[in-house]
DNA sequence: CACGCGTTTGTGAGCGCTAACAATCCAGCT
DNA sequence: AGCTGGATTGTTAGCGCTCACAAACGCGTG
């Protein structure tokens, strides 16, 4: 009943061995499944743990295994929905694998940041890290820093000697730009991401290669910073295209590099007076819970995130354990969610 | 150059302290800043240290002063805007108090999945908790949980016995509607959140304690799930109420618990042909990044999410270095955000 | 009934660190 | 010179656990 109040320490392997009867090791083998225990011994051992309440201590298990089980995750711009899914599915695969996920959230990946995010993960003993480092940047840097764990990437691309996973960005961004195509467009606008980054520049391939491929000479790529603002501005300009008609290609159909800045467009052609799909088709990519939405609800391409999660620890632990040596780059298959933004003579 | 694969142990303090020529005491000296030792020694030891590429094992320090210097966080749906943003501004905080942060995000915030998520945290010996769970059912089990080290809650309402860090919802949504009664509206219809959150109960007391004290009957409540798509079926419903006009107070203002929400409510009401805001005014809350360029821009409630974070993290190393006892409830300021959605004659 | 062998349990050492205490050094005084 | 006391450094003993090894047990066999 007596709650005696500070410096009570919690029961030790110790306490419970002489509570049951046995000896410290009979308890550690107990707690770690060891085949050759008595059926008998392992009941006395199990209930005298839950009497007494008693926990392992992870400190001193580290120190003897050195192995903290506990994995970083190093992510830019937690906030956003992509690395925001994807650090749940990353928690939920290692959580499975019996590890823990420490995070560090950085506003901007610079290299510094980067440097003191390892350093603090390093500090605690993290056996690996997962680093969501979409930009091109940030993976340079984090290639140049030599961790003294593994570590993988997601959405970092597959240029430079570090493992990683990635949603195959070039093949959806394919994907959308095929479907504009076959519903009769004679070609597709580009609405690109932020320069440095790997997402952008992959959507931006898969886009100029199918129309290449379709013998369709790309036109140039507007560039937005991912937010509706900018998403905006383009639309703006796009707007002033499709009612000018003259000199460029026409305006007719629009990939959005993601579905931040699709929403900017389609107010910008709104209040253009352009009608979406009628007039100017429009689709996005990342498939936000928004998207459904919009107005009209945004064409785009869904990212499974979980799937990104779990492979990603899968490749980690790999290392960890020694199972893999080579820098593998996995990709993880996108899904084309078609809405009415695309739908030939839908509403708006 | 040459790599000694496995095997090779990372250096020890004591070999430092050969390195150096002093006892491995000294080092931990060098290492913890203690005031009494010379210039001189310290610097040699410094060097040993760079030369050696040390770093203190933490699972020994740990063991020795039963500190880990690790606090977990428990979130529930971490893929939303808010708990995103609160998981950042947690993690920040916690960094510059020299802790590390583990996350457990679950899907839903069953008893069981709230269980595991302690047992987990416990197993590697966090010495506390900030846990997510703005719904009611997950705060109640979770202070039955009877959790191993302090927990502090946010957004988890301050009935129940568990010091908490909250936005004040009740006053932003108070701020919400004294706005557009202001703004000459009979009356404020109400798009609620669902039953269990603990943020919906709250966003509503505050839209209902400003009619009431303003003489005005509060209408009936509709009520959604936070998604587009519910805001959307409530916007139908509403529309047909501004058309019909008959025997209900007239709907020309409405207060949508959530930015999401609210995007389905303009949507429904333009389909319906209703203009907003010149026949409907309608505002949401949160703030979330899309907002500013819904159609029309929302009018909305922001949150602070580093203050949430920063003082979350405060109180609760505040309970665990002995310096709290009760359990206080803090709450943050919200933002009244101004936009087009709500403006006296703005454009659609 | 002694022997051998697999199963079950116990013993001792030590992981790398900090805390408590002990030893040493050196300046300033008497 | 001898003494005192603060500053500096070293020594020792665990923290709670797992690993390697040793001991004890039990059972079938010759």
């Amino acid at each position: 009943m007596a709650q005696p109040a500070e410096d009570v320490r919690p029961p030790t392997m110790a306490d419970v061995a002489r509570e049951a009867g046995v000896s410290h090791q009979t308890v550690s083998r107990v707690l770690s499944d060891h085949p050759n225990v008595r059926a008998a011994t392992r009941e006395t051992v199990t209930r005298a743990i839950e009497r007494l309440g008693y926990r392992r201590n992870s400190a001193a298990r580290a120190l003897v295994t050195r192995r903290t089980r506990t994995l970083g995750v190093i992510a830019v711009n937690t906030a956003l929905y992509g690395p925001a899914s994807t650090l749940t599915g990353l928690e939920e695969a290692a959580r499975e694998e019996g590890y823990l996920v420490s995070t560090v959230s950085l506003r901007s990946g610079s290299g510094q940041g980067l440097k003191d995010a390892i350093d603090h993960l390093a500090a605690w003993g993290v056996e690996g890290v997962v680093a969501i480092t979409p930009q091109r940047s940030h993976v340079q840097a984090l290639a140049e820093l030599d961790a003294p764990f593994p570590v993988v990437t997601v959405e970092g691309g597959h240029r430079l000697d570090l493992p990683g996973v990635s949603l195959d960005q070039e093949l959806g961004a394919r994907m959308v730009t095929e479907h504009l195509l076959a519903a009769g467009h004679g070609t597709v606008w580009h609405v690109a991401g932020p320069e440095d980054w790997l997402e952008s520049e992959a959507r931006t391939a898969g886009w100029r290669a199918v129309l290449e491929e379709n013998g369709v000479r790309p036109p140039r790529v507007l560039t937005g910073d991912w937010s509706p603002l900018s998403g905006y501005r383009a639309g703006q300009e796009l707007a002033g295209l499709a009612l000018a008609r003259r000199g460029e290609t026409p305006v007719t159909a629009v990939f959005v590099a993601n579905d931040q800045m699709a929403l900017g467009v389609l107010r910008a052609l709104r209040e253009g007076g352009i009608r979406t799909p009628a007039q100017v088709a429009v689709a996005g990519f990342d498939d936000i819970p928004e998207a459904e939405y919009f107005p009209p609800p945004l064409t785009t391409v869904r990212q499974d995130f979980a799937a990104i999660g779990r492979r990603s620890i899968g490749l980690l632990v790999d290392h960890i354990e020694g199972r893999a040596r080579k820098a593998e780059h996995l990709l993880v298959e996108p899904q084309l969610i078609m809405r009415a933004s695309t739908r030939p003579s839908g509403e708006g």
